[in-house]
RNA sequence: GCGGCAUUGGCGGAAUUGGUAGACGCGCCAGACUUAGGAUCUGGUUCCGAGAGGAGUGAAAGUUCGAGUCUUUUAUGCCGCACCA
């Protein structure tokens, strides 16, 4: 009887979550539609790879942040587009499947559904009926299809545009007589130069342990990022897309949204712009020029040589027969270097080319030389070396002992370059005396005049290498014909992905595609690479906007509405990777009409990452050790104990406030089993016999990598058996602020689990009385910050706000429907089941999800106290406006006259009056 | 080397426009209830000091009546880029 009065106020999560869920999938909660007079707001996630691993407690956080503010602009009145699905195709889920042997399809299924339910279990508010996997060919069919888009299309630098390449043939037909008279084969060839989609030979990142080619952002440091391989530089026939086109676009468009400043200054550094100029530089004894790139056309005077990248086509050109021998066992050491190798080792080589350079401003002759400091990729891949002012050419001067001539005034070469831009110019001809600033404006003017150059802007920004080696990813639309390439009609996707006996790559790079039966179209032979992963995730955004639309990516009436995402979240890990291919692949879409935003994502924010919380125990080694004797954390730096102890990784799921389970330890590994211990307060299992209990072992930690090998992963659904999905959401939002990378640390949730209990019993019994001035303000004071945290993206104070008025409520006890029902609503978005039950405890029919957001009436939270100055220190302050140019002493007058300073100071003497004008008063007593 | 961000008690972190630093939680201390406590409740908890009082936001300087917050210099840590001419 009384266990059972006991058992009904208990606040029984699991039940409560389990009931909700359930309720909200019934009844279409979540389902969104296009047609709405409300106003549309879209919150996206980046969508996960579904690893073999499942998700861990650090994945959810950017989702729980994102579902929060997805509930509030509900509340708010939005209609929210808030979908959720999976990155499928690509090399994490093969390697997955390679790993352990199955087939990649059915890995990524069942790896899906675990994610699923593991998401489903927090309460997320997604509308799932828009899921997107971009494995599904209903999804990839729209993949091909913008790449046969590419394929058809070029970019016009006069309009900064993609047009139709029809447009290019139409204008060709018309002008260039040339045209009509090249064959079918040529005029491919020559179209293949313009496509934005295009088939070429480049030099490409090589991995030969994924046995596939490589994006520049799939590489760091000349390994794959992926699995951390080696990488080797190969000339190969590959698909690219032409994004540095986009360059300036794709640079100019982050000045108009709302990104943070450091991923925007990510994206400026890798996009790289750089204003320089080109100019020309004849080569003695030949008549055709070569030319060059640099950003110090000031420093002309001072090139004392010349320098070629070893790809560069002028080298062929340059090599005199004396030097060809040593050319060429130079070209050939740098072809076999890896790309890690030329990272690691900065010496400085080069070789002698036999030619000599004329400087166009000196007519001197200046030697040319080769070596890979200069990159073939970059500009010309020629540069002239001004050793004084640069400090690779200065290194490459000082080993060949080449002529170094200071250009700027003051400046000492005798040790270093001087790299800087400023200070006056000298041994510059018509130069001398300028500022280093004007100098090279003065001699771009010089070289456009003169026809020896032209002004330049470059980027870094490269090509996205867009074939891989691989099985698992979109097949491309495309088949050879006469060994030209023609794209699929459009009424042939999707092109599906075909059986194969073997879907493992190899290492000669040959795709496992061609293991697949009659893979071809009328006869001729289908494209044996697939695409790589960022293809499908570069659009998916548009498709959740109308996700079962036969007709297109995305219909022109969805499109409309929805318009682009208004608020994403995910990792900053993609800032140079998927973050620039979707905003080039949306400028393509849009230039071509498909959709009406230049940009696809309007604000982003980058959550922290989750770091893991490792926990140690630490076993005895020093004198007369049997090893299975374990001394508590607090005693390690004991003098008998101090450097005897070794510390050993223990599964942080079996330690509580970095208290150890013992027995869990005991039974966790055989090694363990006869463990004995030094507890927290000296005394020891062996001579007490305790085996588990009133004394305690403490563990050390360390903030490391979650990782399986440190035992430090913690799973969501072993968190939401315990605490239940609603204290699993408020805890990681208390963990700290969004933004900041953190480590896990289970120490604390049960403060915020006591929370929501202490909160559950005040819903007891509700009763329909009218709520004090008291009550009120704890009520109004909590609108107005959950209000003002959610539309700041400040989730982590929040908590705290909840826990005061929870308190103060409670001290009143409170009980009144019209305090609790409205907290009710403010709670929805962070703890949304509890809140939906606490909803309806309050006599509600309706969901809580679908409630009005409580207006703030700050009238309530206004005290005689505030009325009147507060007094601290001495001092009276309140706030006194004037105009900010108002005078000193003039503010003073306009204060002693005032009626609320006779007011305020009741009588008081003045001492002193400190004034800021338009700010604030202090009154000294 | 270049760029961005951070640094506040034993710990995670508050302080929203320059206005009483340390909210809230953990941990710890004390008490209540209890056969028991890794349950619950109440109170305390920045540091030094018995106290009055003093010091205090990585360090140093500056602006200001007033600085965790603004400026400069500097130290440490994290992240990104890097033979890009």
């Amino acid at each position: 009887m009384h266990a059972n009065l006991f058992l009904s106020m208990e606040y029984n999560f699991s039940e409560i979550e389990k009931k909700w869920q359930k309720a909200w999938e019934e009844n279409g909660v979540y389902t969104v539609s296009n047609e709405s007079d409300k106003p549309h707001y879209y919150v996206l996630d980046m969508f996960p790879y579904p690893s073999g691993a499942g998700l861990h407690v650090g994945h959810p956080l950017g989702y729980i942040a994102s579902d929060i503010y997805s509930r509030y602009k509900r509340l708010k009145g939005f209609n929210v587009l808030h979908p959720m699905g999976f990155d499928s195709y690509g090399l994490p889920a093969e390697q997955y499947a390679i790993q352990t042997g199955q087939h990649p399809e059915k890995t990524t299924f069942e790896n899906i559904d675990r994610y699923i339910s593991q998401l489903k279990k927090i309460g997320f508010c997604y509308d799932w009926n828009r899921e997107v996997r971009t494995c599904d060919p209903k999804f990839y069919k729209w993949t091909q299809w913008a790449f046969v888009q590419m394929f058809n299309s070029y970019f016009d630098p006069k309009t900064q545009k993609a047009q139709p390449i029809s447009k290019l043939i139409a204008e060709w037909e018309a002008n260039d007589p040339k045209w009509a008279t090249l064959s079918e084969k040529e005029q491919q060839e020559r179209l293949m130069k313009y496509r934005i989609a295009y088939l070429a030979d480049t030099k490409v990142n090589w991995c030969p342990k994924l046995g596939t080619v490589l994006a520049n952002d799939e590489v760091s440091e000349g390994l794959s990022v992926r699995g951390g391989y080696p990488v080797e530089q190969r000339v190969m026939r590959q698909w690219c897309l032409r994004v540095s086109a986009y360059a300036g676009r794709l640079l100019e468009g982050l000045d108009r949204i709302d990104w943070t400043e450091s991923l925007k200054e990510t994206q400026r550094n890798w996009i790289g712009r750089s204003e320089g100029a080109e100019m020309q530089f004849a080569v003695k004894g030949q008549d055709a020029p070569f030319t060059i790139f640099t950003t110090r056309a000031d420093t002309v005077f001072g090139v004392t040589f010349m320098v070629l990248a070893p790809e560069s086509e002028y080298v062929q050109r340059v090599i005199t027969d004396e030097q060809r021998e040593e050319v060429e066992a130079y070209l050939q050491r740098c072809k076999n270097r890896t790309e890690r190798e030329r990272i690691a080792d900065r010496r400085v080589t080069g070789v002698f080319t036999g030619s000599y350079a004329i400087n166009p401003l000196t007519q001197g002759e200046i030697p040319i030389y080769i070596s890979d400091y200069v990159l073939a990729g970059y500009g010309t891949g020629a540069i002239m070396a001004v050793p004084a002012h640069d400090s690779r050419d200065y290194a490459f001067a000082k080993h060949f002992n080449l002529p170094i001539i200071p250009l700027i005034e003051g400046a000492d070469v005798s040790e270093e370059s001087f790299d800087a831009k400023e200070g006056k110019m000298i041994n510059s001809g018509f130069l001398n005396g300028m500022e280093v600033k004007d100098a090279i404006q003065a001699m771009k003017e010089y070289i456009t005049n003169t026809g020896i150059g032209r002004v330049k802007v470059n980027y870094r920004l490269r090509d996205a290498i867009f074939s891989r080696q691989r099985y698992w990813g979109e097949p491309f639309p495309v088949y050879y014909k006469d060994g030209m390439p023609y794209t699929l009609p459009e009424d042939k996707l999707p092109l599906e992905l075909p059986e194969v006996k073997d879907f493992k790559p190899t290492a000669d790079g040959r795709p496992p595609l061609g293991n697949a039966e009659n893979w071809e179209y009328e006869g001729n032979p289908l494209e044996l690479c697939t695409m790589p992963g960022f293809a499908g995730s570069s659009a998916y955004y548009l498709r959740y906007m109308d996700p079962q639309n036969d007709e297109a990516l995305v219909g022109k009436q969805a499109n409309d509405y929805w318009r682009q995402v208004d608020l994403y979240l995910g990792g900053s890990e993609h800032a140079t990777g998927h973050l620039i291919y979707s905003r080039f692949w949306n400028k393509f879409l849009y230039d071509l009409g498909y959709v009406c935003e230049d940009e696809p994502f309007k604000k982003l924010i980058n959550q922290g990452m989750i770091q893991g919380r490792s926990n140690f125990v630490y076993r005895y080694i020093g004198e007369g050790a049997t090893g299975n004797l374990y001394i508590s954390y607090n005693l390690i730096e004991n003098p008998e104990y101090k450097d005897k102890v070794q510390p050993i990784h223990v599964n942080v799921n079996i330690v509580n406030n970095d208290v150890l389970d013992i027995n869990a330890f005991r039974a966790w590994m055989p090694e363990f089993r006869n463990a004995e211990f030094v507890f927290a307060d000296g005394t020891s299992s062996e001579l007490t016999g305790y085996t588990a209990g009133a004394k305690q072992y403490i563990c050390g930690w360390a903030v490391e990598k979650m990782s399986k090998s440190m035992f430090n992963v913690v799973n969501p659904d072993d968190v939401i058996a315990k605490f239940g999905a609603d204290t699993l959401r408020l805890y990681e939002m208390f963990l700290g602020p969004l933004e900041m990378s953190k480590p896990w640390d289970t120490n604390g949730i049960d403060g915020v689990h006591r929370f929501l209990r202490r909160l559950w019993n005040m819903y007891e019994n509700i009763v329909d009385e009218e709520p004090t001035k008291e009550e009120l303000k704890s009520l109004h004071k909590l609108i107005k910050k959950i209000t003002w945290d959610i539309e700041n993206f400040s989730f982590n104070t929040s908590i705290p706000a909840f826990m005061i008025a929870q308190n103060e409520l409670s001290a009143l006890k409170c009980n009144k429907r019209a305090i609790l029902e409205p907290i009710a609503v403010l709670l929805a978005p962070y703890a949304p089941h509890i809140a939906e039950e606490a909803w309806h405890r309050c006599g509600n029919e309706s969901f809580v999800v679908n409630a009005e957001w409580p207006e703030c009436n700050e009238a309530y939270l206004v005290e005689d106290s505030q009325k009147y100055p507060v007094q601290f220190n001495g001092k009276v302050r309140f706030t006194f406006e004037c105009p900010k140019d108002t005078p000193k002493d003039e503010v003073e007058k306009l204060v002693l006259a005032h009626e609320d300073t006779t007011k305020y100071l009741n009588g008081a003497e003045i001492k002193k009056i400190i004034v800021v004008p338009g700010r604030i008063v202090n009154i000294v007593m």
